[in-house]
DNA sequence: TGATTAATTAACTGATCAGTTTAATATAAA
DNA sequence: TTTATATTAAACTGATCAGTTAATTAATCA
């Protein structure tokens, strides 16, 4: 696969809250599918299908233990979500004063 | 709006080619939609809409010119992006050989 | 074996996405 | 005032998303 078409994948994955829970409990360690599932107001399939989501972005792989699922995170799509974004660091950290005279002025513009 | 939908809104605008490449087209500088539109094999009116998606997730301002509506790169979600990312960092930058360990137990147990 | 637990698959629904073509709006230029 | 240019809006289509419930698979336990 491209390297852009893993990054569509994962950004998409990314883009969903109860996604990125899960990440963050996965942070924390392994665990299985019935725990992933616990804090959240939801059917166990859907969680089973964002859990899909995660696996086919990289972001997570599944093991398989006696009749438990048990996912663990894998940090390499996120490694790469950095790299990308960390091309436009330099334009984030510009001076802020700045960034706000050339957003005013086209507001100006714009309303004016 | 929450900082989890500011990220629901930008991950998902980042989650395709189009758009971060329309992205990136900006960050050499602000310029018109039209312009935008010259390298994509794409109706206007499909860059138009994706850049509505861009602006929706605050990754661009829109000014106006006689009746040209210049656009122009703003990174602030970006850095938002990158700086829950960077949660993660420590995790993909541990040893690759611990981490290959770990998915090899994984699958073994799986497999075997 | 039969019942229980863990998880996925299947089939369905309503919403959103990415694109199209056609029509409309706003400004500039002749 | 007509015409051209830049852009968006509207209406439509097919695909994908996020969720549901019901059924199925796989393993464990009594």
């Amino acid at each position: 696969m491209k390297d852009s078409e893993q990054l569509d994948l994962a950004f998409a994955a990314l883009a969903n809250p109860t996604r990125r829970a899960i990440l963050a409990r996965l942070a924390q360690g392994e665990t299985t599918v019935n725990i992933l599932a616990g804090p959240f107001d939801m059917s166990l399939p859907a969680i089973s299908m964002h859990l899909r989501v995660l696996e086919n972005a990289g972001l997570i792989i599944r093991g398989r233990d006696a009749q438990f699922r048990p996912c663990a995170l894998n940090a390499a799509p996120l490694k790469a979500v950095a790299l990308w974004t960390d091309q436009y660091r330099s334009i984030w950290e510009a001076r802020f004063d700045v960034m706000d005279a050339i957003i005013k002025a086209m507001k100006d513009k714009a309303d004016g």
